[in-house]
DNA sequence: GGGTAATAGTTGATTTTGTAACTAACAAGC
DNA sequence: GCTTGTTAGTTACAAAATCAACTATTACCC
């Protein structure tokens, strides 16, 4: 298993990136998944409701980049658990307004807390100047900015 | 839709890393995907054996942090399509030891020149010293050292 | 050496995702 | 107002990921 070819896979950023979004993912998704039976999508939805109040699906799912069947599916889920209504648009009936019930706010409010430590543990790897230089590249490559 | 709560997921660093990581991928997975038919799992087993030649399904999952299932059907379908081939370890006949035909050192050679090309292209959103500072903090947190 | 545990890799059942086709509602042009 | 095209969201079916159980082989150890 000696070297054989110089390319180094381990700092190709496709590579790279998913190997650092996989790893610092782990413990979170433990929690969210445990705690509250949740996957991926269920708690992305569940924090775009908690952080702007009501929305339809096709907003969030242009916000975070979600493809329409599966903000329904966790629509569908979150609102199976009543964590969320559902009201029709009067005026466009095609779309709905979805709103977190108390027991959804709840969910956002403590999972958020866990975010937020988390995020803090993370960030401890580096200086206050580099996790901030982070999150801007970050955001560049993910096309949040420009 | 105004804010409602000040949390704010696009600093979110599992979220971020999973946004920038989904788009960085996008283009190459096109063209591993459109080109030779492979999945994920597919051109990282290729890349492995491409890089450091001769490797055991184990090593590579070890390597890459891959599931030994995604692992044995990557390289189920690599020797289907006469990529890899298969060789039994005579000493441990459990297992056994992997190596690129001359069709997949084509395939990979071939790949690595996109990889190298669309790294480069993302790199340079950032100056060298960021995308070096960039590189070595996502090894971090991808737990590649330390 | 015989029994038990560990390891490499595969297979099968279940869950989740992806893709395309669908329904219902609205919009625009004429 | 009727036809044609869009849009919001759902559903059906195929592809892929996950998880547990399995086979075959080797290691441990009494």
């Amino acid at each position: 298993m000696s070297e054989k070819d110089d390319f180094d896979l381990r700092n190709f950023l496709p590579f790279l990136l998913n190997q650092a979004a996989e790893e610092s993912s782990l413990a979170f998704q433990q929690i969210y998944k445990d705690r509250y039976g949740m996957l991926r999508t269920d708690w992305r939805v569940l924090f775009h409701l908690g952080i702007y109040g009501q929305m339809t699906a096709k907003e969030i799912g242009e916000r975070a980049r979600i493809h329409k069947t599966k903000i329904s599916r966790a629509v569908q889920r979150l609102s199976d658990r009543r964590f969320l209504t559902r009201t029709r648009d009067e005026t466009d009936r095609r779309s709905e307004h979805l709103m977190l019930t108390p027991a959804g706010e709840a969910a956002y409010r403590d999972l958020r807390a866990v975010a937020e430590s988390y995020d803090s543990r993370l960030a401890a790897h580096f200086t206050t100047g580099e996790a901030a230089l982070l999150r801007m590249m970050l955001r560049r490559l993910a096309g949040m900015e420009r």
